[in-house]
DNA sequence: ACACCGGATGTAAGCGCTTACAAATTACGG
DNA sequence: CCGTAATTTGTAAGCGCTTACATCCGGTGT
């Protein structure tokens, strides 16, 4: 419809002044008295060409204050430089710091992330894939979300995808899982080497993978030490502070006692802290507080706070690497660093009674 | 290139027989035996077509799984359906809560957000003008950028611009304020109120506007009880925990009695307290500590962050409502909501000395 | 029965760019 | 100084889409 784009230039000139139509090759060339190829090959060093005409089409770039226009780029090349990222919430820490982590990488590589949360619900999350695919992003990262397996594979026939933080193998689709259960097991074993026996776990919601397989290392590692298990101190949450909260409120209301409690997330884990302080007990005087994540704000907390650390940033980065090996047709040989327990003080022995 | 693109794609089928390459309205239009012009009159609802004929293109396309090509369409149609937004850094938790009001706000309307960071320096930011220039969005928002009113007026005469906290009066641009000063205002009168007359502030950089509008009401504050105000209790931080932390660990230093604390926003009081928690000061019972920002982990601490409340979420909305405000040609009319002060748990009157 | 009209379709141009291919220019060797 | 090869440059087609304009259709009025 170039007749309504002309139309409506010129209009918004006449009416505001404004957005004046912006430069294209052709106005270069014309200005610079060359060729439109002759300028296309200049901004993309595609050929050689004579010094004299590469001054003057520069000069004209610069006096146009030309930039090439990346739609009609993306439509001329067939790729559009771009990565998909799907999260579940542009806001919550833990996958804003893995934004920043694919953000820093494909931005140094020439490549520009376009970021859409899900929402927590499946519905939202096909929007997001719709909408991508529509844009015809080079790739899409998908940051642990509530799509099934078969659905990826699906999509994964039009797009190559990488699938962070959860296990997955199929054609064109790259996965880095992060080792929760080995996570979980350190941070239980931690409290158990500090002699508590009764270790609470809170866990996110019931049927998602990264909580199972954190319950999992929990129970392992009481297994290990010869504890026995007890599902009365095991109860669910929302992966979020107010989960925590709730949570911990019906811990302490239970009366089972306990004298340590193992989060599935540093979210959750700030929401406990919250609930014990109301409940007038002090961390880790008490009740020793460990989380799972290691966000950037778990250190500044008060006390500081043990959390099992597998750097989402990292995550992200790795991400983007593993894609863009992908895009260039190689099998990614990206593998995480592993996690690691940071203990800091919201753990300590257990209060001699 | 159409050459290139079609070798590519013919190439990766053979290769990987994956990225077929996706249906185009054409195809479309001859799976349902009509042209390509009716395909597109369906999609986009531009004009009556008999029910038969839809009925054909409607299957043709779920069986062909087309999804337009968004930068061919934004070619044909001169705009882009994207409004680019610049922050300092997508995983600082004040501007994610922006960014998520944003993105809530547009992507219900049709419109996609696309997000870059300036890390903090000009030069950065001006990378990410530069991109989403080039990438023809209909319109940027920027949240307290670091560019130039100068600059930033340049710009705004290829494209409309929002500027969100922040004051700048020029064409094509419509900035959304807050009201800092009042803010600070009251954050520092509820300390007096509560009777204390020793109260520190922590600054953010120094030159930046935020930093020197909060001061201002803080000053006035003071100013109004008829409290002198003492250099010495002014000290610099970053806007950051790490500079709360430092920051409070040189009042400590300094020997100045001090008996309540107001920081440039909720990062640097997260580290405020947690240098007081290391000096084995508490909070409020020694020292009472007040945020601004109201982020969303400030409930969630321990104890909860009295702060000042402008809700970044509202300012995003409000600023993607502006945003297409300006898009339909209207001048703005969004305001914000005023700050207000949430007193939570970390301010309490001075002890008795 | 015929010219005419309004609405449903189709045809083709153009959005800004890249690049295959042709044309024009330059540099050589004889 | 000319023919030919090696460059440099220009021309034009095509990427997938929208829409102005032409075409075609059945239905009216007379």
């Amino acid at each position: 419809m170039s007749k309504r784009a002309a139309d409506n230039n010129a209009r918004k000139r006449a009416t505001t002044a404004l957005p004046d139509s912006p430069p294209t090759l052709e106005m270069v060339a014309k200005e610079a008295g060359v060729s439109i190829a002759t300028v296309s090959r200049i901004i993309n060093g595609t050929a050689k060409v004579s010094a004299d005409r590469k001054d003057a089409v520069e000069a004209a770039i610069a006096k146009l204050n030309f930039r090439p226009n990346a739609a009609a780029r993306g439509l001329a090349l067939g790729k559009s430089n771009t990565i998909g990222v799907i999260t579940q919430a542009i806001d919550s820490p833990f996958y804003a710091e893995g934004l920043r982590g694919i953000e820093d990488y494909l931005q140094q590589r020439g490549y520009t992330a376009l970021f859409m949360s899900g929402n927590w619900n499946e519905a939202d999350e096909e929007r997001c894939m719709s909408e991508l695919l529509s844009r015809r992003v080079d790739g899409i990262i998908i940051f642990s979300g509530r799509l099934q397996d078969r659905q990826l594979a699906t999509y994964a026939k039009q797009v190559p995808l990488v699938v962070s933080g959860r296990s997955l193998k199929a054609p064109n689709i790259f996965s880095l899982p992060v080792d929760d259960e080995r996570g979980a097991l350190l941070a239980t074993r931690h409290l158990i080497e500090l002699g508590h026996t009764r270790i609470a776990f809170i866990a996110g919601i019931l049927d998602h993978p990264d909580a199972s397989l954190r319950f999992k290392g929990y129970r392992r590692a009481l297994a290990d030490a010869g504890i026995a298990h007890d599902p009365k101190l095991v109860v669910p949450g929302d992966f979020h502070e107010e989960g925590g909260v709730e949570a911990t409120m019906r811990l302490l209301k239970s009366g089972h006692k306990f004298t340590a409690l193992f989060c599935v997330n540093d979210q959750t884990a700030y929401g406990a802290c919250l609930a014990l302080y109301r409940g007038g007990l002090n961390c880790p005087r008490d009740i020793s507080v460990v989380g799972f994540d290691d966000l950037h704000s778990s250190s500044y907390r008060v006390p500081p706070l043990t959390s099992v650390r597998q750097s989402i940033r990292v995550l992200g980065e790795s991400s983007g690497a593993a894609m863009l090996q992908m895009l260039q047709g190689e099998r990614p040989d990206i593998s995480l660093p592993q996690v690691e327990l940071i203990v800091r003080e919201s753990t300590a022995a257990p209060r001699k009674e």
